[in-house]
DNA sequence: TGTGTTCTATTTGTCGACAAGAAAAATACA
DNA sequence: TGTATTTTTCTTGTCGACAAATAGAACACA
């Protein structure tokens, strides 16, 4: 395994150790370097981090909260299979949050929302035309999470990036296979969906969220139908 | 502080330790027998429960997650705020969840669902007649999140749990000033629930879901703003 | 050779101790 | 007396070590 090493310094702050690790691990997992299944040993990565256990443990622990690992009592933990077989409730879930996030932030949003959603928009329309496919994806999801933030329901916004997290991992199989097919169709709903939020067109930004979720829903869908599901994820 | 002492055994099994602090603490968090603002000491908990550090920290570290208590970096860690200001996005996401979960309850539900929810059905009407406030408020919970599971969708149902959790803080504060107004009403509403449910009804179920989401928010809102809101909570 | 049992090894869960950081207390100084 | 600085104290974050639990290996036995 490649030590990714984060800057070989032996002088960390204080409480950063925690955060470092569970960013670093989060990312891994989400962009599918880990693969689901997986196993994770503490004394591996307390060595590799150059720390004790006690650390590595809690960050295993906020990611066994966020559901991305599981932990077996007294054995292995594990990073989270993908459930392809209840797929249908992760859309319903997603197609959801993408119109309620979408609405409420053509209702709630504050001029100072916009210049960081037309940053994200920027950021994915330059890593589609870079065809950087880990860019894409994260900027996707951070572009609909700023909607999301400047839409201002925590709730809503929580269970939303919950959503796009477990997204990532999915949009990577999906774009493993299909490397040559670049959506740019996505961008010019993203555009669309921005005007619709700053014109605070509620149900225009709730039919634009509607759309722009099947849209993305029915390419999954038709590519894991035509795949036979499994063969990638297994 | 009366010391609960869970058992007065010395013996415990390996891994139950956190579990059971969560849990204890999760409840009493929950039945607001620990204020919200009221610090959280790791060192009292560990003699409190005869355990080292190390489990009570992954307790607090779980709570952490789930939103219900803060922790400053390197400083005191205490129990979670509620939010008077935003609770108008805790009520939008409230409503909107009732009417999700038991919409799909009613199109998902197996018949093996059916006699859980009613016992919780129950358990809650025996909880009013017993003018138990603190049964009253939890099964309530359990009975919706028993409906929400029956619909089948993890992640609703996990949103779904987080804010019923975070209703039980708010009508705890709801019930203590109002001791003797107890709702009938709401027996009569679940039942109707049920019976939509069972009927496979998902408009019924959609606009009962809504009907008694919106009774519940009009009843706090109506407390609130008789009782100038922060009198009882500071 | 197949099955049940014991032993070993690896990994996790827990512990007690120590050190860093920050608030509070004590001191110095104008 | 009021303010700045040092000291103290108390809590948290981290560490290394040990013990329990489990899986797999080694073994016994038919």
């Amino acid at each position: 395994m490649p030590d990714i090493d984060p800057g070989s310094l032996p002088e960390r702050k204080r409480g950063s150790g925690v955060k470092m690790v569970y960013d670093l691990l989060r990312d891994e997992i989400l962009d599918l370097k880990l693969a689901p299944g997986s196993p994770i040993d503490e004394v591996q990565l307390a060595e590799r981090f150059k720390m004790s256990r006690t650390p590595i443990r809690e960050a295993l622990v906020r990611l066994a909260g966020d559901g991305l690992i599981e932990t077996l009592p007294n054995r292995s933990t594990m990073v989270s299979n993908i459930d392809f077989l209840n797929l249908s409730t992760f859309f319903d879930a997603l197609v959801l949050m993408y119109r309620v996030t979408t609405r409420l932030a053509a209702q709630n949003h504050r001029a100072e929302d916009l210049p960081s959603i037309r940053r994200f928009h920027e950021d994915y329309s330059a890593a589609i035309e870079a065809r950087d496919t880990s860019a894409m994806i994260a900027t996707n999801a951070a572009f609909h999470a700023a909607i999301a933030e400047a839409g201002r329901n925590p709730y809503f916004a929580g269970l939303f990036r919950r959503l796009l997290d477990e997204g990532r991992r999915i949009l990577r199989l999906y774009y493993q296979s299909y490397d040559e097919h670049f959506p740019q169709q996505f961008v010019d709903e993203h555009a669309e969906i921005i005007a619709a939020i700053e014109a605070r067109d509620l149900e225009a930004a709730d039919r634009l969220g509607k759309v722009h979720a099947e849209q993305i829903v029915a390419q999954v869908q038709k590519l894991f139908s035509r795949t036979g599901k499994l063969d990638i994820a297994l």
